[in-house]
DNA sequence: CCCACAATTTAGGCAACCCTAAATCTGGAG
DNA sequence: CTCCAGATTTAGGGTTGCCTAAATTGTGGG
């Protein structure tokens, strides 16, 4: 595989924190595909960098500072405005945009950057649902949860998907959904070992197991302001 | 400066072969801003590899091997494809698409360059009027002369411009030089030190060194058999 | 024909990445 | 409160580049 730049370990750092605040060198080490050697060298150089990008503690993990945040949510910028480019105007499949916009993140400029986004007339999402920070790195907040942990009987859209495995979007493709999907969850087996699906309109089925049903993530779509107070199937977490 | 890829050498040489059929390591450091010793250094490693991509001869310079020539081209078509795609989609002005190129052409993949030439409408000459490679890797026989050696006397057409140096381009823009430009060499003063033009149509005037009298290609309008081919998209800004 | 000088290569180092194998911590089970 | 397994870091190397300084070598002028 191709070397992994400093950049990419802010970029993985800053996805990393959304699920632990202190991120441990294992973790980013597996999400890198790097060896837990490597991580531990790149988060010292991180620390000692002028300013620090990262806060690190030998042994308890690191955290990104305001400025390695600022570093990573630019990259992440120039990766989500690539992918819209890349799939609008290139006609790049969904699957095949990031590991492409992965290697061009970190050869455009920022004028490129400010000439693609107006060009795509700035666009707020990337191709798979994620949402592309502004010029001034704001980002909307996180209004969507994982179909694994979505309320069954209600309506809901897919909002977002994962976009890391070319394979897992494939499936999502190939199950009939896509980005503003409609869809209910049926059923979900002991454990949220299979999850039945109901797709609106046109009431066509799908089955998913946990891996995809975490890699999708869905919104109710009438914005539930009192919850059906009818006794609802027992709800798995 | 960024540090230089092997891709970089192989360019290099590409260009420098134009020039002297056998190419110097210390031809090839000045092109690419690097100490002779890197130049020999990579120059081993590239008739090292498998297959060589140059036959070198220690002390006496190197040539390209046909795949090296190949790999060369395939960069060229990038960067040049790159160059049209920076100026004409995203408006770059022909001066900065170089350096952007430059980055960029060692980022995108076959398949993203494939589907920019189909948008593009597979151009054949980049924003300064340098053939483009076809995905064969062809190109076309070059026609045109250096201004600096030149005929006076007789009308020529600005056919094509060296973009290493934007500040190069910017004073051909400012003498009010362009692609498609047609003029007159009215007199040259002994050694070439100056050149002087008459632009057409409007009659304006112009004076080049022979340092911009060498970057800048021409070639007589009325044209012997071949029509030329088209020139590229509108003039730059 | 020789020798000095310019061109080139060699020697020895540095930086950013990577890895494996061998220490060494840390925290949780008992 | 101990002890161990897993997590982490350290040690020692590798690769692709780059550089300076010190040999070399080839060649053109005398």
């Amino acid at each position: 595989m191709p070397t992994v730049s400093m950049e990419d370990y802010l970029k993985a750092l800053y996805h990393l924190e959304s699920r632990t605040p202190r991120v441990s060198t294992t973790a980013l080490a597996r999400w890198l595909h790097v060896a837990p050697a490597s991580a531990t060298e790149m988060l010292r150089r991180l620390a000692a960098w002028q300013p620090p990008l990262v806060h690190y503690t030998p042994r308890h993990g690191a955290t990104l500072t305001p400025e390695g945040r600022r570093l990573a949510l630019r990259i992440i910028r120039k990766h989500r405005l690539l992918e819209r480019f890349l799939h609008d105007i290139l006609g790049f499949p969904w699957d095949a945009v990031h590991a492409e916009a992965e290697r061009l993140e970190h050869a455009v400029s920022d004028e490129f950057i400010r000439r693609l986004a107006a060009l795509l007339g700035d666009p707020a999402y990337d191709p798979h649902g994620h949402p592309i920070p502004g010029p001034d790195l704001h980002l909307p907040p996180v209004t969507d949860t994982p179909l694994l942990h979505a309320p069954p009987g209600v309506p809901l859209v897919v909002k977002r998907v994962s976009d890391r495995d070319p394979g897992l979007l494939r499936r999502i493709t190939e199950l009939g959904l896509h980005l503003g999907q409609r869809l209910i969850v049926l059923e979900r087996t002991p454990y949220d070992q299979l999850l039945h699906l109901q797709l609106e309109p046109g009431g066509g089925r799908a089955v998913v197991g946990p891996r995809l049903a975490q890699s999708i993530f869905v919104q109710q779509v009438e914005p539930p302001i009192t919850p059906p107070p009818a006794a609802p199937l027992e709800a798995h977490r």
